[in-house]
DNA sequence: GTGAAAGCGCTAACAC
DNA sequence: GTGTTAGCGCTTTCAC
């Protein structure tokens, strides 16, 4: 028999014959109540089929528990990953996740504002998208709780990783085989790392041999091609991204070169489709960084501070078989695994 | 110059010289409010830098602008686009997203548990996820609008695909190469479209060529591993899932049967790493059925009836580069297309 | 068109 | 330990 009109704490209250200060105890798991009452008011809830208010505990206690996060293109593969280990730990931690996915720049916009408006949430994590200046104003003075992952914001904790690192990992894994005109494509911290490495192993820094553009496969496809067109081509191309890589193995189909015979290539990040291509990359942690600023957001929602601001991932070298070592390389060169070749 | 205190309605109404009735009915956009009069109150609001509190509205309204989402395996390939698709049309209604990722059986108990919970969602889309007849009925009881995708469930509406139409198109195709011996790989539903086909045609029936067993592409690699070591083994094989065809391609990759040389194999779903890996597969609108999910969500949040319950979305053949005409195959066999092998 | 007042259902501070 | 009470900040009749 359920009653017409859902049940309030004070019918529990009446119920049981207690105040409601004492069924809220209850319900909170407080530990001054006598163990007679708690189970006296546990059936008293149990009978009428009551169940809290999670709005009204949240207007009470001045903050709701929920948290937003704000993806770029959930689409993408290097997100999802993030996301989900951020969901695991804001879960595990009582809190329900809002997910705002951001498309084009005014879903960002309309996203920012509506989160900094009051009681939309205890807090946000900011996923690989640059604030504006107003926008982290906003936020600063309403005093949102904030941390960003993969993206760095002055004032706010972010995890991130050491990118120039990665593109000095990329570039010595390409050096060890041998390799001395390496191409480039895209983004411009990892090539701040690649051009290190490049100039410490003394290897080819023609600037024919780095191209920029937009992310994304077709226009890595399209930078690559044009690498590949040149007199002396590269006999190895780096890519930012597994992403950007893609284009490249493509680019390379296209122009009937064969990887890793004529072409090694290397990505950046190992999404899922790396280890199916049998693409060779840097590893990023994907899903630990989504708990890992999940995880610093919680602290920051429990009152801690965080120190430092920047947490540091740890990247690592994954040779797959879309890299081996130059023609005529020095018997030394480092040997790469053999390619899974899944599609023939 | 910050006030301590945020605004509340009440402070822009004093700033205003005008009622809170007056104040709400501006910010909602309410239309009996005199031009002038929404001007002033605008000002103060700009003034004081008030922000509505969606907490205290929900709980005033009676239910949040917020609905839940019920996703199993975030980082399976099929149920991304499935999100995000949902996440588009939910944002574009005003509703705010919560994601409830599951990994595990405890994880959806818990989940559905709590969504059921009073004031936690206006509505509730389960996905790809069959829930218990206790949760049922509790959601039933609650009166807690629900949509399901890609599962039935009675009485409730559901966005879901011909799976026997789609058996029966992947097995037509592959019969219409020239294919009569062909295998198929788990799932029940497709099997039946697949049975259907062959009988119709004529083909092979054999029960060694059907094998199932649990998802995932690892099982999938071993039942095809035993299809191919098969005296007469499958000239074709069915994979219920683009996700087990990548794994029929490692085993064919693996006992160096060529694709499509020697075997052709048919994936479902059309993920995004089928394009990639040239895999020939059923194509379902993921992205759709997210988004449509969504929509008879939101009628219903709108007191709409919808009907009929069962929404079925197309389902489409895309013949890519692991399929070809079987060897001695009529030649009026149709021809597949050429494959891209971007991996090489 | 606009103001006043009664909730929405809970938490937390305070008294007993 | 437990009851009482005052908010939390808004929406929504209902008068005027």
């Amino acid at each position: 028999m359920q009653p017409s009109r859902p049940a309030t704490i004070a019918d529990v209250a009446a119920a049981a014959g207690v105040g409601v200060g004492t069924v809220s105890r209850v319900i909170n798991g407080a530990a001054n109540v006598r163990e007679s009452t708690r189970a006296t008011v546990q059936q008293a809830i149990d009978r009428l089929g009551y169940r809290p208010s999670h709005l009204a505990a949240a207007l009470s206690r001045g903050t709701p528990r929920t948290v937003a996060i704000v993806v770029p293109h959930l689409t993408s593969p290097s997100v999802v990953p993030r996301l989900a280990g951020a969901l695991a730990v804001l879960g595990e931690h009582g809190y329900d996740t809002v997910v705002c996915n951001v498309d084009t720049p005014a879903q960002r916009d309309h996203h920012l504002a509506a989160l900094a408006g009051r009681h939309r949430a205890a807090g946000v994590i900011v996923v690989s998208l640059r604030l504006t200046a107003a926008q982290a104003e906003l936020f600063r003075r309403s005093g949102l709780p904030l941390v960003t992952i993969d993206v760095v914001m002055p004032g706010v904790p972010h995890t991130v990783t050491d990118d120039v690192a990665g593109g000095r990992m990329a570039a010595g894994h390409l050096l060890s085989l041998g390799h001395r005109r390496i191409g480039f494509v895209a983004s411009q911290r990892r090539l701040t790392g690649y051009r290190q490495a490049v100039a410490a192993a003394g290897a080819s820094q023609d600037p024919d041999l780095v191209r920029r553009g937009p992310y994304g496969p077709s226009s890595a496809e399209a930078l690559a091609a044009e690498l590949l067109a040149l007199p002396d081509p590269p006999t190895a191309i780096f890519a930012a991204s597994d992403t950007q890589a893609i284009g490249v193995l493509a680019a390379a189909d296209r122009s009937g070169v064969s990887v890793p015979g004529d072409l090694s290539v290397m990505g950046f990040d190992d999404i899922e489709s790396a280890a199916l291509l049998g693409l060779s990359t840097i590893r990023q942690r994907l899903w630990d960084s989504g708990a890992e600023g999940a995880r610093r957001l919680c602290a920051l929602l429990r009152g801690d501070r965080v120190v430092p601001l920047r947490q540091q991932l740890a990247l690592e070298v994954v040779p797959r078989s879309s890299t081996a070592p130059a023609r005529g390389a020095a018997p030394g060169a480092q040997l790469a695994a053999t390619r899974p070749a899944i599609v023939n």
